[in-house]
DNA sequence: TCAAAAGTGTTCGCATTACACCCATGG
DNA sequence: CCATGGGTGTAATGCGAACACTTTTGA
Protein backbone atom coordinates (compact mmCIF):
# COMPACT_ATOMS: atom_id res chain seq x y z
CA UNK A 1 0.00 0.00 0.00
CA UNK A 2 2.86 2.31 -0.84
CA UNK A 3 0.46 4.20 -3.58
CA UNK A 4 1.33 7.69 -4.60
CA UNK A 5 -0.68 10.78 -6.31
CA UNK A 6 1.41 12.76 -8.98
CA UNK A 7 0.28 16.14 -10.27
CA UNK A 8 2.00 18.89 -12.52
CA UNK A 9 1.10 21.60 -10.46
CA UNK A 10 1.27 21.77 -6.78
CA UNK A 11 -2.24 20.97 -5.38
CA UNK A 12 -3.26 22.41 -1.77
CA UNK A 13 -5.60 20.18 0.16
CA UNK A 14 -8.94 20.35 0.92
CA UNK A 15 -10.91 20.24 4.22
CA UNK A 16 -14.28 20.32 5.56
CA UNK A 17 -14.71 22.32 8.90
CA UNK A 18 -18.19 21.93 10.48
CA UNK A 19 -19.27 24.77 13.51
CA UNK A 20 -22.66 23.13 14.93
CA UNK A 21 -24.46 25.64 16.98
CA UNK A 22 -27.11 23.88 19.46
CA UNK A 23 -29.14 25.79 22.36
CA UNK A 24 -29.95 24.15 25.98
CA UNK A 25 -32.96 26.20 26.53
CA UNK A 26 -30.54 29.03 27.86
CA UNK A 27 -27.46 29.63 26.24
CA UNK A 28 -25.97 29.19 22.42
CA UNK A 29 -23.55 26.13 22.76
CA UNK A 30 -20.92 24.79 19.96
CA UNK A 31 -19.61 21.32 19.42
CA UNK A 32 -16.13 20.56 19.41
CA UNK A 33 -13.75 17.98 19.05
CA UNK A 34 -10.68 17.36 21.40
CA UNK A 35 -8.13 16.88 18.51
CA UNK A 36 -6.38 13.40 19.33
CA UNK A 37 -3.04 13.83 17.32
CA UNK A 38 -0.70 16.73 15.89
CA UNK A 39 -0.80 19.23 15.40
CA UNK A 40 -2.49 21.08 18.12
CA UNK A 41 -3.34 17.96 19.57
CA UNK A 42 -5.41 18.40 22.98
CA UNK A 43 -6.80 21.78 21.90
CA UNK A 44 -10.54 22.24 20.45
CA UNK A 45 -11.19 22.15 16.95
CA UNK A 46 -14.24 22.00 15.11
CA UNK A 47 -15.11 18.29 13.33
CA UNK A 48 -13.49 18.49 9.99
CA UNK A 49 -11.40 16.38 7.78
CA UNK A 50 -10.01 16.01 4.45
CA UNK A 51 -11.67 15.79 0.69
CA UNK A 52 -12.42 12.65 -0.91
CA UNK A 53 -12.12 12.17 -4.41
CA UNK A 54 -16.03 10.63 -4.76
CA UNK A 55 -17.55 13.53 -2.51
CA UNK A 56 -18.74 16.93 -2.97
CA UNK A 57 -17.29 19.12 0.27
CA UNK A 58 -20.72 19.22 1.75
CA UNK A 59 -20.94 15.34 1.58
CA UNK A 60 -17.36 15.74 3.34
CA UNK A 61 -18.34 17.77 6.48
CA UNK A 62 -21.56 15.91 6.81
CA UNK A 63 -19.53 12.71 7.02
CA UNK A 64 -16.92 14.04 9.03
CA UNK A 65 -19.19 15.32 11.29
CA UNK A 66 -20.91 11.86 11.61
CA UNK A 67 -17.51 9.91 12.08
CA UNK A 68 -16.22 12.32 14.72
CA UNK A 69 -19.28 12.96 16.64
CA UNK A 70 -22.22 10.87 15.52
CA UNK A 71 -24.19 13.70 14.84
CA UNK A 72 -26.15 13.07 11.45
CA UNK A 73 -27.24 16.85 9.81
CA UNK A 74 -27.94 16.89 6.50
CA UNK A 75 -28.73 20.81 6.51
CA UNK A 76 -25.00 22.07 6.49
CA UNK A 77 -24.33 25.52 5.25
CA UNK A 78 -21.55 26.97 3.64
CA UNK A 79 -19.87 29.23 5.58
CA UNK A 80 -16.61 29.98 3.71
CA UNK A 81 -13.76 29.50 2.51
CA UNK A 82 -10.54 29.15 4.62
CA UNK A 83 -7.28 29.81 2.98
CA UNK A 84 -4.57 31.72 4.46
CA UNK A 85 -1.07 30.38 3.60
CA UNK A 86 -0.16 29.06 6.86
CA UNK A 87 -3.12 28.18 8.30
CA UNK A 88 -1.68 24.37 8.43
CA UNK A 89 1.41 23.48 9.72
CA UNK A 90 2.07 20.36 7.66
CA UNK A 91 0.41 21.66 4.31
CA UNK A 92 -1.28 23.89 2.49
CA UNK A 93 -4.67 23.04 3.02
CA UNK A 94 -7.79 24.90 1.85
CA UNK A 95 -10.74 25.05 4.08
CA UNK A 96 -14.30 25.26 3.38
CA UNK A 97 -16.29 25.46 6.73
CA UNK A 98 -19.99 24.58 7.06
CA UNK A 99 -22.18 25.66 10.06
CA UNK A 100 -25.52 23.65 11.09
CA UNK A 101 -28.01 23.65 13.87
CA UNK A 102 -28.50 20.85 15.85
CA UNK A 103 -31.74 20.17 17.62
CA UNK A 104 -32.05 20.07 21.12
CA UNK A 105 -32.53 15.96 21.09
CA UNK A 106 -29.27 16.15 18.81
CA UNK A 107 -27.28 17.45 21.12
CA UNK A 108 -27.50 14.09 23.40
CA UNK A 109 -26.18 11.82 20.69
CA UNK A 110 -23.36 14.10 20.70
CA UNK A 111 -22.21 13.19 23.98
CA UNK A 112 -21.67 10.24 23.84
CA UNK A 113 -19.37 10.61 20.70
CA UNK A 114 -15.92 10.12 22.17
CA UNK A 115 -14.24 13.42 22.46
CA UNK A 116 -17.07 15.56 21.35
CA UNK A 117 -18.61 18.56 23.61
CA UNK A 118 -20.91 21.20 23.32
CA UNK A 119 -19.11 24.49 24.97
CA UNK A 120 -21.31 27.83 25.89
CA UNK A 121 -20.32 30.16 22.95
CA UNK A 122 -18.60 33.06 25.57
CA UNK A 123 -16.73 30.29 27.16
CA UNK A 124 -14.94 28.53 24.13
CA UNK A 125 -11.18 28.38 24.70
CA UNK A 126 -8.34 29.22 21.95
CA UNK A 127 -9.11 26.98 19.39
CA UNK A 128 -7.04 25.00 16.90
CA UNK A 129 -5.69 26.27 13.68
CA UNK A 130 -7.88 29.38 12.54
CA UNK A 131 -11.23 28.22 14.29
CA UNK A 132 -11.62 31.05 16.34
CA UNK A 133 -11.85 33.27 13.59
CA UNK A 134 -14.36 30.48 12.03
CA UNK A 135 -16.02 30.92 14.80
CA UNK A 136 -16.23 34.46 15.05
CA UNK A 137 -17.97 34.34 11.25
CA UNK A 138 -19.84 31.16 11.78
CA UNK A 139 -21.60 33.63 14.62
CA UNK A 140 -22.05 36.70 12.75
CA UNK A 141 -23.11 34.80 9.80
CA UNK A 142 -25.75 33.25 11.99
CA UNK A 143 -26.69 36.21 13.56
CA UNK A 144 -27.75 37.53 9.74
CA UNK A 145 -29.48 34.45 8.94
CA UNK A 146 -31.96 34.41 11.43
CA UNK A 147 -33.53 37.60 10.33
CA UNK A 148 -34.88 35.78 6.78
CA UNK A 149 -34.64 31.96 7.47
CA UNK A 150 -36.34 30.27 10.16
CA UNK A 151 -32.84 29.22 11.27
CA UNK A 152 -33.84 28.92 15.10
CA UNK A 153 -36.60 26.28 14.61
CA UNK A 154 -33.52 24.22 13.70
CA UNK A 155 -32.20 24.30 17.49
CA UNK A 156 -35.05 23.23 19.08
CA UNK A 157 -37.31 20.24 19.82
CA UNK A 158 -39.99 19.60 17.06
CA UNK A 159 -42.24 21.31 19.93
CA UNK A 160 -41.16 24.23 21.85
CA UNK A 161 -42.72 26.80 23.94
CA UNK A 162 -42.64 30.34 22.87
CA UNK A 163 -40.48 31.68 25.46
CA UNK A 164 -37.81 29.13 24.50
CA UNK A 165 -38.29 30.62 21.05
CA UNK A 166 -37.40 34.02 22.24
CA UNK A 167 -34.72 32.93 24.60
CA UNK A 168 -33.19 31.44 21.78
CA UNK A 169 -33.40 34.60 19.43
CA UNK A 170 -32.19 36.20 22.92
CA UNK A 171 -29.19 33.98 23.29
CA UNK A 172 -28.54 34.47 19.12
CA UNK A 173 -28.61 38.14 18.65
CA UNK A 174 -27.63 38.80 22.39
CA UNK A 175 -30.48 41.39 22.78
CA UNK A 176 -33.95 40.99 25.03
CA UNK A 177 -36.66 41.58 22.94
CA UNK A 178 -40.47 42.17 24.67
CA UNK A 179 -42.95 39.08 25.12
CA UNK A 180 -45.75 40.02 23.85
CA UNK A 181 -44.16 42.02 20.69
CA UNK A 182 -42.40 39.01 20.43
CA UNK A 183 -45.57 36.64 20.46
CA UNK A 184 -47.26 38.26 18.41
CA UNK A 185 -45.05 39.12 15.84
CA UNK A 186 -44.12 34.97 15.86
CA UNK A 187 -47.20 34.11 15.27
CA UNK A 188 -48.56 36.77 12.37
CA UNK A 189 -46.12 35.67 10.55
CA UNK A 190 -48.08 32.15 10.28
CA UNK A 191 -45.42 29.63 10.32
CA UNK A 192 -46.07 28.43 14.08
CA UNK A 193 -48.78 25.74 14.08
CA UNK A 194 -50.08 25.46 17.78
CA UNK A 195 -49.37 21.32 19.71
CA UNK A 196 -52.74 19.96 20.69
CA UNK A 197 -54.09 19.41 24.15
CA UNK A 198 -51.34 16.37 24.30
CA UNK A 199 -48.28 17.92 26.88
CA UNK A 200 -48.24 15.77 29.30
CA UNK A 201 -46.15 14.02 26.78
CA UNK A 202 -43.56 15.81 27.28
CA UNK A 203 -44.19 17.05 30.90
CA UNK A 204 -41.11 15.15 32.03
CA UNK A 205 -38.42 17.35 29.93
CA UNK A 206 -40.58 20.47 31.11
CA UNK A 207 -41.18 19.60 34.35
CA UNK A 208 -37.59 21.59 35.05
CA UNK A 209 -39.25 25.33 35.67
CA UNK A 210 -41.27 26.34 38.17
CA UNK A 211 -44.30 28.55 37.28
CA UNK A 212 -46.82 27.86 34.79
CA UNK A 213 -46.29 25.67 31.67
CA UNK A 214 -46.09 27.48 27.95
CA UNK A 215 -48.35 26.51 25.31
CA UNK A 216 -46.29 24.29 22.91
CA UNK A 217 -45.85 24.89 18.93
CA UNK A 218 -44.41 23.30 16.25
CA UNK A 219 -42.65 24.93 13.20
CA UNK A 220 -45.20 24.76 10.13
CA UNK A 221 -42.60 23.91 7.50
CA UNK A 222 -45.11 23.47 4.43
CA UNK A 223 -46.37 26.66 5.71
CA UNK A 224 -42.77 28.06 4.93
CA UNK A 225 -42.22 26.45 1.80
CA UNK A 226 -44.88 28.35 0.22
CA UNK A 227 -43.81 31.27 1.86
CA UNK A 228 -40.56 31.17 0.23
CA UNK A 229 -42.00 30.29 -2.86
CA UNK A 230 -43.58 34.05 -2.98
CA UNK A 231 -40.48 35.24 -1.22
CA UNK A 232 -42.97 37.51 0.70
CA UNK A 233 -40.82 36.67 3.85
CA UNK A 234 -38.39 39.07 6.85
CA UNK A 235 -38.06 37.85 10.00
CA UNK A 236 -37.30 41.30 11.00
CA UNK A 237 -35.63 41.60 15.13
CA UNK B 1 11.85 21.77 -16.02
CA UNK B 2 10.34 17.99 -15.95
CA UNK B 3 9.07 19.17 -12.11
CA UNK B 4 5.94 17.36 -10.53
CA UNK B 5 4.28 17.08 -7.21
CA UNK B 6 3.75 13.86 -5.05
CA UNK B 7 0.84 13.03 -2.24
CA UNK B 8 0.66 10.53 -0.36
CA UNK B 9 -3.55 11.21 -0.83
CA UNK B 10 -4.73 12.05 -3.71
CA UNK B 11 -5.60 15.79 -4.22
CA UNK B 12 -8.27 18.13 -6.20
CA UNK B 13 -7.37 21.04 -7.59
CA UNK B 14 -8.50 24.39 -6.65
CA UNK B 15 -9.87 27.26 -8.81
CA UNK B 16 -11.09 30.36 -8.78
CA UNK B 17 -13.86 32.33 -10.75
CA UNK B 18 -14.98 35.52 -10.61
CA UNK B 19 -18.52 36.43 -11.29
CA UNK B 20 -18.17 40.40 -12.18
CA UNK B 21 -21.65 42.01 -12.85
CA UNK B 22 -21.54 46.12 -14.45
CA UNK B 23 -24.28 48.64 -15.26
CA UNK B 24 -24.37 50.49 -18.14
CA UNK B 25 -27.31 52.66 -16.92
CA UNK B 26 -30.15 50.53 -18.45
CA UNK B 27 -29.02 46.49 -18.15
CA UNK B 28 -27.29 44.67 -15.86
CA UNK B 29 -23.79 42.82 -17.58
CA UNK B 30 -21.96 40.11 -16.46
CA UNK B 31 -18.49 39.86 -17.39
CA UNK B 32 -17.37 37.09 -19.77
CA UNK B 33 -14.27 34.97 -20.97
CA UNK B 34 -13.95 33.11 -24.67
CA UNK B 35 -12.15 30.30 -23.70
CA UNK B 36 -9.08 29.50 -25.91
CA UNK B 37 -8.33 26.56 -25.14
CA UNK B 38 -9.64 22.66 -24.18
CA UNK B 39 -12.04 21.99 -22.51
CA UNK B 40 -14.74 23.96 -23.70
CA UNK B 41 -12.95 25.80 -26.50
CA UNK B 42 -14.38 28.56 -27.55
CA UNK B 43 -17.45 28.82 -24.99
CA UNK B 44 -18.08 31.59 -22.81
CA UNK B 45 -17.07 31.30 -18.73
CA UNK B 46 -16.37 33.48 -15.83
CA UNK B 47 -12.42 34.52 -15.69
CA UNK B 48 -10.57 32.31 -13.37
CA UNK B 49 -7.75 29.97 -12.83
CA UNK B 50 -6.03 27.80 -10.50
CA UNK B 51 -4.37 28.60 -6.92
CA UNK B 52 -1.01 29.02 -6.46
CA UNK B 53 0.68 28.03 -3.49
CA UNK B 54 1.58 31.69 -2.37
CA UNK B 55 -1.61 33.10 -2.54
CA UNK B 56 -5.32 33.15 -1.23
CA UNK B 57 -8.04 32.33 -2.82
CA UNK B 58 -8.95 35.92 -2.62
CA UNK B 59 -5.60 37.08 -4.29
CA UNK B 60 -5.84 33.96 -6.65
CA UNK B 61 -9.19 35.59 -7.67
CA UNK B 62 -8.05 39.04 -7.94
CA UNK B 63 -5.15 37.53 -10.32
CA UNK B 64 -6.87 35.90 -12.70
CA UNK B 65 -9.40 38.32 -13.65
CA UNK B 66 -6.82 40.94 -13.76
CA UNK B 67 -4.73 38.71 -15.80
CA UNK B 68 -7.70 37.59 -18.39
CA UNK B 69 -9.76 41.00 -18.32
CA UNK B 70 -7.47 43.53 -17.14
CA UNK B 71 -10.07 44.26 -14.73
CA UNK B 72 -8.44 45.45 -11.07
CA UNK B 73 -10.53 44.88 -8.45
CA UNK B 74 -10.24 44.40 -4.69
CA UNK B 75 -13.81 43.79 -3.18
CA UNK B 76 -14.38 40.34 -3.93
CA UNK B 77 -16.84 38.44 -2.17
CA UNK B 78 -16.81 34.83 -1.62
CA UNK B 79 -19.86 33.40 -3.27
CA UNK B 80 -18.89 29.46 -2.47
CA UNK B 81 -17.70 26.56 -2.91
CA UNK B 82 -19.11 24.35 -6.50
CA UNK B 83 -17.45 20.79 -6.09
CA UNK B 84 -19.16 18.39 -8.42
CA UNK B 85 -17.22 14.90 -8.77
CA UNK B 86 -17.45 15.37 -12.70
CA UNK B 87 -17.61 19.61 -12.79
CA UNK B 88 -14.41 19.50 -14.68
CA UNK B 89 -13.41 17.02 -17.43
CA UNK B 90 -9.70 17.39 -17.05
CA UNK B 91 -9.31 16.40 -13.30
CA UNK B 92 -11.27 17.16 -10.30
CA UNK B 93 -11.10 20.46 -9.45
CA UNK B 94 -13.37 22.40 -6.52
CA UNK B 95 -14.05 26.22 -7.57
CA UNK B 96 -14.41 28.89 -5.30
CA UNK B 97 -16.42 31.52 -7.02
CA UNK B 98 -16.36 35.18 -6.27
CA UNK B 99 -18.20 37.57 -6.97
CA UNK B 100 -17.78 41.55 -7.36
CA UNK B 101 -18.80 44.84 -8.87
CA UNK B 102 -17.61 46.82 -11.55
CA UNK B 103 -17.85 50.62 -11.77
CA UNK B 104 -18.99 51.73 -14.96
CA UNK B 105 -15.94 53.59 -15.55
CA UNK B 106 -13.80 50.27 -15.20
CA UNK B 107 -16.12 48.95 -17.58
CA UNK B 108 -14.38 49.72 -20.32
CA UNK B 109 -10.80 49.11 -19.21
CA UNK B 110 -12.46 45.27 -19.52
CA UNK B 111 -13.39 45.76 -23.23
CA UNK B 112 -9.83 46.68 -24.07
CA UNK B 113 -8.76 43.26 -22.68
CA UNK B 114 -8.28 40.28 -25.31
CA UNK B 115 -11.68 38.05 -25.20
CA UNK B 116 -13.65 39.42 -22.37
CA UNK B 117 -16.62 41.13 -23.40
CA UNK B 118 -19.84 42.11 -21.05
CA UNK B 119 -23.74 40.50 -21.65
CA UNK B 120 -26.81 41.71 -20.70
CA UNK B 121 -27.45 39.24 -17.97
CA UNK B 122 -31.05 37.70 -19.71
CA UNK B 123 -28.97 37.44 -22.89
CA UNK B 124 -25.82 35.50 -21.54
CA UNK B 125 -25.43 31.92 -23.69
CA UNK B 126 -24.82 28.40 -22.14
CA UNK B 127 -21.38 29.20 -20.27
CA UNK B 128 -18.60 26.36 -19.77
CA UNK B 129 -18.32 24.22 -17.17
CA UNK B 130 -20.93 24.50 -14.22
CA UNK B 131 -20.82 28.31 -14.71
CA UNK B 132 -24.64 28.47 -15.50
CA UNK B 133 -25.23 27.57 -12.48
CA UNK B 134 -22.83 29.63 -10.85
CA UNK B 135 -24.20 32.64 -12.54
CA UNK B 136 -27.97 31.89 -11.20
CA UNK B 137 -26.35 31.60 -7.95
CA UNK B 138 -24.21 34.66 -8.34
CA UNK B 139 -27.58 36.83 -9.11
CA UNK B 140 -29.40 35.50 -5.90
CA UNK B 141 -27.09 36.59 -3.65
CA UNK B 142 -26.46 40.19 -5.35
CA UNK B 143 -30.46 40.34 -5.36
CA UNK B 144 -30.19 39.03 -1.43
CA UNK B 145 -27.03 41.36 -0.22
CA UNK B 146 -28.39 44.68 -2.12
CA UNK B 147 -30.75 44.61 0.67
CA UNK B 148 -27.79 45.11 3.27
CA UNK B 149 -25.07 46.87 1.89
CA UNK B 150 -24.64 49.60 -0.67
CA UNK B 151 -23.93 47.05 -3.35
CA UNK B 152 -25.52 49.24 -5.65
CA UNK B 153 -23.24 51.88 -5.60
CA UNK B 154 -20.70 50.12 -6.54
CA UNK B 155 -22.03 49.15 -9.78
CA UNK B 156 -21.98 53.33 -10.84
CA UNK B 157 -19.26 55.89 -11.19
CA UNK B 158 -18.72 57.85 -8.44
CA UNK B 159 -21.40 60.20 -8.90
CA UNK B 160 -24.41 59.52 -10.34
CA UNK B 161 -27.82 60.92 -10.48
CA UNK B 162 -30.80 59.55 -8.70
CA UNK B 163 -32.89 58.04 -11.05
CA UNK B 164 -29.27 55.97 -12.55
CA UNK B 165 -29.74 54.84 -8.88
CA UNK B 166 -33.16 53.63 -9.42
CA UNK B 167 -32.54 51.86 -12.53
CA UNK B 168 -29.73 50.14 -10.88
CA UNK B 169 -31.90 48.85 -8.37
CA UNK B 170 -34.85 48.19 -10.46
CA UNK B 171 -32.42 45.73 -12.89
CA UNK B 172 -31.03 44.01 -10.20
CA UNK B 173 -34.34 43.12 -8.54
CA UNK B 174 -36.73 42.67 -11.16
CA UNK B 175 -39.41 45.55 -10.29
CA UNK B 176 -40.10 49.09 -10.53
CA UNK B 177 -40.39 51.45 -7.68
CA UNK B 178 -42.15 55.15 -7.52
CA UNK B 179 -39.83 57.74 -8.26
CA UNK B 180 -40.47 59.79 -5.07
CA UNK B 181 -40.71 57.07 -2.51
CA UNK B 182 -37.67 55.88 -4.27
CA UNK B 183 -36.13 59.61 -3.78
CA UNK B 184 -36.89 59.70 -0.38
CA UNK B 185 -35.83 56.65 1.01
CA UNK B 186 -32.93 57.15 -0.43
CA UNK B 187 -31.89 60.66 0.67
CA UNK B 188 -33.07 59.72 4.29
CA UNK B 189 -30.76 56.80 4.83
CA UNK B 190 -27.92 59.18 5.18
CA UNK B 191 -25.54 57.75 2.52
CA UNK B 192 -26.11 60.22 -0.38
CA UNK B 193 -24.39 63.09 -0.40
CA UNK B 194 -24.91 66.27 -3.57
CA UNK B 195 -22.63 67.00 -5.57
CA UNK B 196 -21.98 70.91 -5.59
CA UNK B 197 -22.94 72.61 -8.89
CA UNK B 198 -19.56 71.40 -11.53
CA UNK B 199 -22.29 69.28 -13.14
CA UNK B 200 -20.42 70.55 -16.58
CA UNK B 201 -17.76 68.24 -15.71
CA UNK B 202 -19.77 65.23 -16.75
CA UNK B 203 -21.46 66.93 -19.21
CA UNK B 204 -19.95 64.91 -22.00
CA UNK B 205 -21.24 61.29 -20.64
CA UNK B 206 -24.80 62.47 -19.38
CA UNK B 207 -25.59 64.60 -22.62
CA UNK B 208 -26.76 61.05 -24.04
CA UNK B 209 -30.41 61.49 -22.85
CA UNK B 210 -33.22 64.50 -23.49
CA UNK B 211 -34.75 66.24 -20.74
CA UNK B 212 -33.72 67.96 -17.78
CA UNK B 213 -30.58 66.61 -16.56
CA UNK B 214 -30.39 65.04 -12.82
CA UNK B 215 -28.63 66.24 -9.68
CA UNK B 216 -25.47 64.38 -9.09
CA UNK B 217 -25.05 62.74 -5.94
CA UNK B 218 -21.94 60.59 -4.54
CA UNK B 219 -21.67 57.58 -2.09
CA UNK B 220 -21.00 58.80 1.79
CA UNK B 221 -18.42 56.07 2.18
CA UNK B 222 -17.53 57.44 6.25
CA UNK B 223 -21.19 57.86 6.63
CA UNK B 224 -21.42 54.09 5.83
CA UNK B 225 -18.86 52.85 7.89
CA UNK B 226 -20.38 54.33 11.07
CA UNK B 227 -24.01 53.71 9.58
CA UNK B 228 -22.14 49.71 9.87
CA UNK B 229 -20.32 50.01 12.85
CA UNK B 230 -23.46 51.01 14.91
CA UNK B 231 -25.17 48.19 12.54
CA UNK B 232 -28.32 49.99 12.50
CA UNK B 233 -28.83 49.27 8.92
CA UNK B 234 -31.34 47.72 6.44
CA UNK B 235 -31.72 49.07 2.86
CA UNK B 236 -35.33 47.63 2.40
CA UNK B 237 -36.72 48.05 -1.05
C1' DT C 1 -49.70 31.36 49.82
C1' DC C 2 -45.82 32.70 47.37
C1' DA C 3 -42.74 32.92 43.46
C1' DA C 4 -42.07 32.20 38.79
C1' DA C 5 -43.51 32.13 34.35
C1' DA C 6 -47.35 32.60 30.77
C1' DG C 7 -51.08 34.99 28.52
C1' DT C 8 -53.13 39.08 26.69
C1' DG C 9 -54.61 44.55 24.14
C1' DT C 10 -54.00 49.33 23.36
C1' DT C 11 -51.79 53.44 22.16
C1' DC C 12 -48.35 56.13 19.70
C1' DG C 13 -45.16 57.26 16.24
C1' DC C 14 -42.81 56.30 12.22
C1' DA C 15 -42.11 54.35 7.79
C1' DT C 16 -44.20 52.76 3.59
C1' DT C 17 -47.34 53.28 -0.01
C1' DA C 18 -50.07 55.44 -3.45
C1' DC C 19 -50.74 59.19 -6.08
C1' DA C 20 -50.34 64.14 -9.78
C1' DC C 21 -48.65 68.35 -11.03
C1' DC C 22 -45.10 71.63 -12.39
C1' DC C 23 -40.25 72.60 -14.03
C1' DA C 24 -35.98 72.40 -16.91
C1' DT C 25 -33.78 71.11 -21.00
C1' DG C 26 -32.72 69.88 -25.76
C1' DG C 27 -34.35 68.95 -30.24
C1' DC D 1 -43.34 74.26 -28.63
C1' DC D 2 -43.13 69.74 -27.52
C1' DA D 3 -41.28 65.58 -25.69
C1' DT D 4 -38.57 63.69 -22.25
C1' DG D 5 -37.15 63.27 -17.89
C1' DG D 6 -36.51 65.63 -13.10
C1' DG D 7 -38.24 67.47 -8.81
C1' DT D 8 -41.51 67.63 -5.12
C1' DG D 9 -45.76 66.87 -0.87
C1' DT D 10 -49.68 64.78 1.34
C1' DA D 11 -52.94 61.57 3.03
C1' DA D 12 -53.96 56.74 4.44
C1' DT D 13 -52.25 52.66 6.20
C1' DG D 14 -49.60 49.21 8.52
C1' DC D 15 -46.02 47.80 11.50
C1' DG D 16 -43.03 48.07 15.40
C1' DA D 17 -42.28 49.76 20.12
C1' DA D 18 -43.67 50.64 24.61
C1' DC D 19 -46.16 49.33 28.34
C1' DA D 20 -49.07 46.32 33.25
C1' DC D 21 -52.12 43.35 35.04
C1' DT D 22 -54.13 38.79 35.58
C1' DT D 23 -53.75 33.62 35.48
C1' DT D 24 -51.62 29.23 36.18
C1' DT D 25 -48.65 26.19 38.38
C1' DG D 26 -45.26 23.97 41.43
C1' DA D 27 -42.83 24.39 45.66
Amino acid sequence: MEETYTYKYPHAAIAADCVVFGFDGHELKVLLVTRGAEPFKGKLAFAGGFLRMDETVEECAARELREETGLEINMLRQLGVFSDVNRDPRERVVSVAFYALAKRTEVKAGDDAADAAWYAIDQVPQLAFDHDYILRQALQRIRRDIHFEPVGFGLLGNEFTMSELQRLYEAILGVKFDRRNFTKKMLQMGLLEEVGNERQANSAQRAIHRGRAGRLYRFNESMYESMKRKNAFRLEF
